[in-house]
DNA sequence: CCTTGAGTTGAACCTCGCTTTAACTTGCAG
DNA sequence: CTGCAAGTTAAAGCGAGGTTCAACTCAAGG
């Protein structure tokens, strides 16, 4: 088993594009070393950091976000199942949060979709909680920018 | 109650931005009429398609499809309950979906956590369900380009 | 009338996450 | 040594979803 692997052979066995993985790189997600060719060479462990990675992105993390929760890795030593995990449990916070309230849009939609109002101010999805109430006349939408 | 919405109405009543209102018209996803001196007047019930956008784009729909969507709403007359209704049932299922998905990676994501692996080969994030197991060794992300 | 805030336009610009292109260079098998 | 696949770079391009800008015009109150 060989230890260093090609750019071709990571973008292989990631599934990540060849321009995508030196995109990573420039952003100072992954990192590699040089033959004296100047040819990226990867340890196997980078194979980790774009499982990583792609993970992240699917939880809704950008990769500027990425990037900070893998500098915070040790550099000094290989990264441990543990640092690997308390990564992992940071975004599983995030994912558990967006289900919720991709949960909460679906029940409310299930009111709206009885009515078909999308615009009365009494719904929920205008008005949830009636947190608008005291802000003048009809309702305004409380979803994010 | 007046009739027509000035843009800077209809931006403080939706929360959208006025330059997303001229944008989204510019798409067709909305229609103003114009005074006399050319600016726009919105029907009241543009603020339903606003709302029927925000919401929309809540549950990953892209603004193209959310035009199609609209287009197959009745020109001829003004939207019933049971119009809305149609299209929202249609994005109800795709926002199921998208939670089931998410409920999925966060429970092989709680499995991961716990060895930490990532990039291990058995590993449900890796290679759910095995399906790679006759393609040669080592594992591939079977996630979304 | 005059001022002022609100509205108008097209074009340019922005961020994100990449991909594509052009013009080379390396690595390696034969 | 040749030939060719695989690698290199910087820069440009893309598509989505807007925002910003300059240079006006309109509407309404005093």
């Amino acid at each position: 088993m060989q230890e260093a692997l090609t750019i071709g052979q990571l973008a292989a066995r990631s599934g990540v594009a060849q321009s995508a993985l030196r995109y990573y790189e420039r952003l100072g997600l992954i990192r590699a070393d040089r033959t004296g060719g100047n040819q990226r060479r990867y340890h196997r462990g980078e194979l980790r950091r774009v499982a990583f990675i792609r993970i992240a992105q699917q939880v809704g993390i950008s990769l500027d976000e990425i990037r900070t929760a893998l500098d915070s890795l040790p550099a000094s030593r290989t990264p441990t199942a543990e640092d690997w995990a308390r990564l992992s449990t940071a975004w599983r916070k995030r994912l558990e949060e967006k289900i919720r309230l991709m949960t909460q849009l679906r029940d409310d939609l299930d009111g709206c979709i009885g009515c078909g109002c999308l615009s009365l101010r009494r719904c929920a999805l205008y008005n949830p909680g009636d947190e608008l109430a005291g802000e003048g006349p009809g309702a305004r939408l409380i979803l994010p920018r």
